[in-house]
DNA sequence: GGAGAAGTGTGTCATAAGTCACATAACTTT
DNA sequence: AAAGTTATGTGACTTATGACACACTTCTCC
């Protein structure tokens, strides 16, 4: 499959451009590129000019927030077919977040300029583009409430079960970096975890966790 | 002036519409109406139909989110002229949160169905809502770090700059309202304010905080 | 295979905030 | 003006979590 039909496909996964017809989206697929990053290699910073899209062809690439005392956010976790930076790419503004690799990772990229002269041609899609958006913000909003008002062992729990849906029951993470996506400190993280675990709740590895009882985790995700 | 004459100029305030053509405003203001609420009353709450757009005419607005609990984070607070709801217009979902009066006022209604046959005779707007909520997705991610990175003191800070801004160096507003709004305990922030009056930052009445020393407030906003 | 690095497990302590329980104090209503 | 209601002030206690410190266990690389 060439590259351009591959970035298709996940444009064609991840609803912003989920109807568009098979045509657009050709046309579309074709002004891509493709970027290479080592893992820990930074894509973006805060601040930095939003002159493009990415989608996640392979690895694993972190959107986190940084306060200036040092302490971390992390706001989500994109895999392979995940898109980001559609906001920065529409209105071309600078980074809100800071954007790091997980793994070695491999990126489609989609310039802006690009991008933009697409939608002048094609202005069907805005309308498309505008849904995007307001699905955008309703997620953000979700997301505020559950990393702020939730304890900690409930926001964990909704983490875990967010990536075992992404990788299945054998989480690939270090208790480090799950702190970090949290928002909580390590060794708290490893406290809760091994008090699941001592529950049967979940198995620990070194740099893996094992989920062996879904049904109990969705529990606490719930809030009991 | 009209009805709707006053609808444009808060239209054309918000940044949403404000490089509509004087034309397209007043097509738009048109399709308003208006609306009452007592004090306390419940414009709608989290889950209800996205059926409309407000803007405040008069009297004040909370936007609020509650977890299941009980306890609850004020996201917003709007006065006269500020617009909320874009989202659920456009997009027609479920609200993601709730609206109550926080005093008797008048609200201006532009509904989802009116508003969508406007859209769809003048798609030139749609261009211009996609910057809109670009605009509205950076705004809470800046929200979002603020209320959950930041120890109380900064948060509270933060927010009483925010309401000298709209109100003067009188504000006039219940520490139990203000806590809600920082997402904090009344009690807590009872001490924070305690302190800050011994410290001549500010001084306290029922119901009513007077704003003293704004350099040394706005130095804690920016946390030190 | 030895040295170091990276990840993990746990104890102790400090601290920020929430909760509870009152005591006032200030407005409202009758 | 008496009674009730709402807002504020404050102390005592609890709890969740972060911070530090250190032992122990894997992995990696020379």
């Amino acid at each position: 499959m060439s590259k351009q039909a591959e970035f298709a496909v996940i444009l064609k996964m991840n609803a912003m451009f989920a109807d568009l017809g098979a045509d657009e989206l050709q046309r579309l697929s074709n002004l891509c590129h493709t970027q290479h990053l080592a893992n820990g290699e930074v894509l973006f910073q805060k601040g930095d000019p939003g002159d493009a899209l990415f989608g996640v062809r392979r690895g694993q690439v972190r959107i986190e927030t940084g306060a200036s005392d040092g302490s971390r956010l992390t706001l989500n976790f994109m895999g392979s077919g995940d898109l980001f930076g559609e906001v920065a790419v529409l209105d071309g503004q600078s980074r809100t977040a800071d954007a790091t690799a997980g793994e070695a990772s491999e990126l489609f990229v989609l310039r802006r300029e690009d991008f933009l002269a697409f939608l002048e041609r094609e202005p069907k899609v805005a309308i498309k583009i505008i849904a995007l958006l307001c699905q955008r913000i309703r997620w953000q909003s979700e997301r505020m409430e559950e990393s702020m008002l939730q304890p900690l062992p409930v926001r964990l729990a909704r983490r875990l079960c967010a990536l075992a849906a992404d990788f299945g029951s054998e989480v690939h993470i270090s208790q480090e970096q799950l702190g970090v996506f949290v928002g909580a400190a390590r060794e708290s993280v490893n406290r809760q975890l091994q008090a699941w675990r001592k529950e049967a709740i979940l198995d620990l590895q070194r740099g893996r966790i094992l989920l062996r009882n879904m049904t109990k985790l969705t529990a606490i995700a719930r809030n009991e």
